[in-house]
Order: structure tokens, then C-alpha cells, then sequence
DNA sequence: GGTCGTTCTCAGAAAACTTTCAGCCAGTGT
DNA sequence: ACACTGGCTGAAAGTTTTCTGAGAACGACC
């Protein structure tokens, strides 16, 4: 097999509004690589715009802009009829009256700084709720390993297994990226904060602590690639 | 299960009027993610002639406008024939005479600032009182909780249960939203005044009364996600 | 004006989770 | 068989999140 392909995420329409240069580079190539049709804007003004022309089926947008703020951003955006959902970025910190109601009408945020599978998620999570018709299934299924994205429930074997935030967020990168081998560095990339400046080996823990609790029967599910890093597999035959 | 989907609201189209844009904005959005039909007007004048043309079946009235005030509105829009049930919404110290008379025609107001959830509730039940015919029921009931919307009456295991006003709300949402998983964010934009300006350590508290008052016997039904949010719901199995 | 129920805040305790580290183990190549 | 490298894991330290008791603030009602 010569070319590896992303899971199938819809390939919904993005537009993602934020002024960090490094940021948004990040946000639009991860996103994009994840299969989202991605186009991007660094202000308010050139987002409300962008928003009317291209018509997206989700807008994912810092809350604080040079110009607009996100809220009259979505504002405008929704004058014109249109009813797009949104993921906000919101600064770890902003106590303000600025974080509430961004719940609201099926929307969602995360703060910054957030991991790329946090992101992936709640993009994932709102596109489910607001696209009536042939919806992504909320339950991600390999092998006899099931995890629930709604719920946050997960089950091996039949048997419900509690996982800590971490654990979670690392098998639901695992089970999406199934039969693909993944990096320590990519693992970290994707399911770490992207401001974590630790060591490789905490990946190496986590894979220990999933396979405590979720690895613990035969058939093994998670293999080792020495030197190369992890993969969620079925045994070969 | 496939489609997480907002608690079935009975698809009633409704016509919200209000002036100022953020809250006609944070209305439009929450009531449409609610399930209704929504249309918007901004004036007096605009309303009623909204109210020719698509004869919705509840209205969302700002007793203040820039130019009409809500009950001329309401007058104007009766003058044609038609018995459109209402919900005002008025000013904290409104004293007016005019507003007690509005619960005797089967209407209902709510004072700003109000929760979506006290809202949302009103227009449940004035929609409950004027729709004959296959209505919504007024009382929930999950596992061995009961919830009577009509009366404020609770139960747990039979046993009826006191509860506040801000615990009532906070129990309501979580039963309209059993099974799933809400994020404190979320609880607090829903279940308090969109003016509060306080953290969320309030939900904690709150679920924390409501524990002991409610989910003091086997099975409990109230669970923290840590890192996501709280879910009503029964124990694996 | 006092009592009461309620809301909200604060702060400490408890619990859960994350991260690091060090020693051991396993696979690989010589 | 040996040395080397990378991976595994137990334990401890560090951090974050949640829970809850105590009390201040508020307003309704007598």
C-alpha cells in the first residue's frame, strides 16, 4: 500500500479564523492532513467575508481578533441567514463575560492551548450535532475494542474500562488512526497540549497504562514497532 | 445509537422579538439547537406583519421596542383573528400593572435577565396549556426520579424531595438531557442568567446539594467525567 | 427589624491525574 | 555470549480538578 489516507472525517468545509501566525498554520495544516477542506482568515472583517462567499460547514474561530471580536463576528456572519456552527478558541484565562454563552445553539469552544485531538473532536462532536442525515457514528469500533465519543464510555471485551482524560484522548487517536504505525513524536504532536515540552517517554507510559486497562486479553491490540513507534492492530493471522 | 439529538420540543414555530442584537442572537440560536422553528423581528411593526405571514405558534415578545410596545403588538396581531400564545419578556422591575393581567390569557412572561432553561420551560408549558391533543407531558422520569414540571414536585425512590429553585433547574436540564455528558460550561449557559459573571465552581456546588438531596441511595445516578462534565445517567451494567 | 431560605464565594481537603525518573528487560547486531 | 539500544513499568513527586463546609450577601416574608 503506497499511499496512506486519513480516516474518512466528512471532508467538511473549515474556515479557520486566527491572527497567530504559528497557530493558525498549525490548525490549517493538521486539519487539513485530517481531511477537512480547510481555507483560512487572520481577521474578523476578512472572516465575515470569506464566511458569505464559501459558504463553510463550520467555522473555527479565536474569540480574540485585531478587529471584531468572535462574537460580532458571528453575528454578521448569522445576519445573512446563515447558520453555521462554531468551534471557538478562547485564551486559557478569559474569566470574562467573554467564555459565556459559547455553548450555546450546538457551538462549542476549547481553550488555547489545546492538543490537536482535543480540536479534532469538538469539530468532530458539533459537525455530528448540527448535520442532520447520514451522520458520523459517535462510536469509534476495532476489534472487540469499542469507545464512545458522546458518552466517554469504553468497553473491551464487553467490559466497561474507566479511563483518565489522557488515556482517553490517546486510545481515540490509536482507534482512529487504526492499522497505521504512529510515532512517539506524532502521538505526542496530536494528543499532548502543543505548548508540552516533555520527553518522548510519557508517551511510553500512557501506552503502558492503555494496556493495563485495555490490553489486558488476548487478542493484543496495540503492538510495538521498535524504533519506529506504535500501531493498533489485529494479530496477523 | 448514532445521533445525539436535542430532547424532541414539539417542532412548534416560533417568532422571537427583541431588539437588541446579542440577545435575539443567543435566543435564535439556543431555541433553534432546542428543536423549534424559529423566525426573528426586530421591531414592532416588523412583528406583526411577521406574524401574518408565517402564523407561528408561540411568540417571544420584548415588551420593549423601539417603536410599538410589546402589547400593542400583540393587540395589532389579535386583530386579525388570530390567538397566538405569548411568552414577554420584560425588565427586571417592570411593576407595570399590564404584565400581571398576561398569565390570565394563558400567556406567561419571564424577566430579564433570565436562563435559557427558565425560557425555554415557559414556553414549554404555555405550549403545553394551548396545544390540545398529543402533548408533551409535564412530568420527567428517569430511572426512580421523577420530575413534575408542572408542579415542582420531585421524587427519588418514591420519596418526595425539596429542592430550590436553581437546584429544580439544574435537575431539570440534566433530566432532558439524560445520557449525556454535559460540560460545566454548558451547565452554567444553560441553567443560570446569561448575565452571571461568576465561575464554574458554582455548578460544583450545585451538583454537590443536588447529590445529597437526590442521589443519596443506589443507584446514583448523577456522575462526574473528570475533565468533561457531568452526565445523569444509570450505572454500567 | 428579624428570621429564614437561598445564592454565591472562598478555601482547604481529598481525590484523581500527569509527569518524571531510574532500574530492569527485551530485541538486535556483532 | 555480550554489549548496546530502545522500550517498559513501578514508584514518587508534582499538579490539577473536584468536592464540600462555612460563611457572607441578598431578598422575601412576617
Amino acid at each position: 500500500m503506497a499511499v496512506q489516507t486519513q480516516p474518512k472525517q466528512s471532508e467538511a468545509k473549515l474556515l479557520v479564523v486566527e491572527d497567530d501566525a504559528n497557530i493558525l498554520e498549525l490548525l490549517s495544516a493538521s486539519l487539513r492532513f485530517a481531511g477537512f477542506d480547510v481555507s483560512t482568515a487572520t481577521t474578523g472583517s476578512a472572516a465575515v467575508s470569506a464566511a458569505k462567499n464559501s459558504t463553510p460547514d463550520l467555522v473555527v474561530l479565536d474569540v480574540m481578533l485585531p478587529d471584531l471580536d468572535g462574537f460580532e463576528v458571528i453575528r454578521l456572519m448569522r445576519e445573512g441567514g446563515q447558520r453555521t456552527p462554531v468551534v471557538f478558541l478562547t485564551a486559557r484565562d478569559a474569566t470574562d463575560d467573554k467564555i459565556r454563552g459559547l455553548t450555546l445553539g450546538g457551538d462549542d469552544y476549547v481553550t488555547k492551548p489545546f492538543s490537536l485531538e482535543e480540536l479534532t473532536a469538538r469539530i468532530r462532536a458539533v459537525l455530528r450535532r448540527t448535520t442532520q442525515g447520514e451522520d458520523e457514528p459517535s462510536r469509534l469500533v476495532f476489534a472487540d475494542l469499542e469507545l464512545d465519543e458522546e458518552t466517554h464510555e469504553v468497553y473491551r471485551a464487553g467490559q466497561r474500562v474507566q479511563l483518565s482524560p489522557t488515556e482517553f484522548k490517546l486510545l481515540r487517536y490509536l482507534m482512529l488512526n487504526a492499522n497505521r504505525v504512529l510515532s512517539k513524536a506524532q502521538i505526542l504532536d496530536h494528543v499532548w497540549k502543543y505548548d508540552f515540552r516533555g520527553d518522548d517517554n510519557i508517551v511510553e507510559s500512557y501506552i503502558s497504562y492503555l494496556r493495563r486497562k485495555v490490553d489486558n486479553v488476548q487478542p493484543r491490540l496495540i503492538h510495538t514497532l521498535r524504533g519506529v513507534g506504535y500501531v493498533l492492530r489485529k494479530p496477523a493471522v
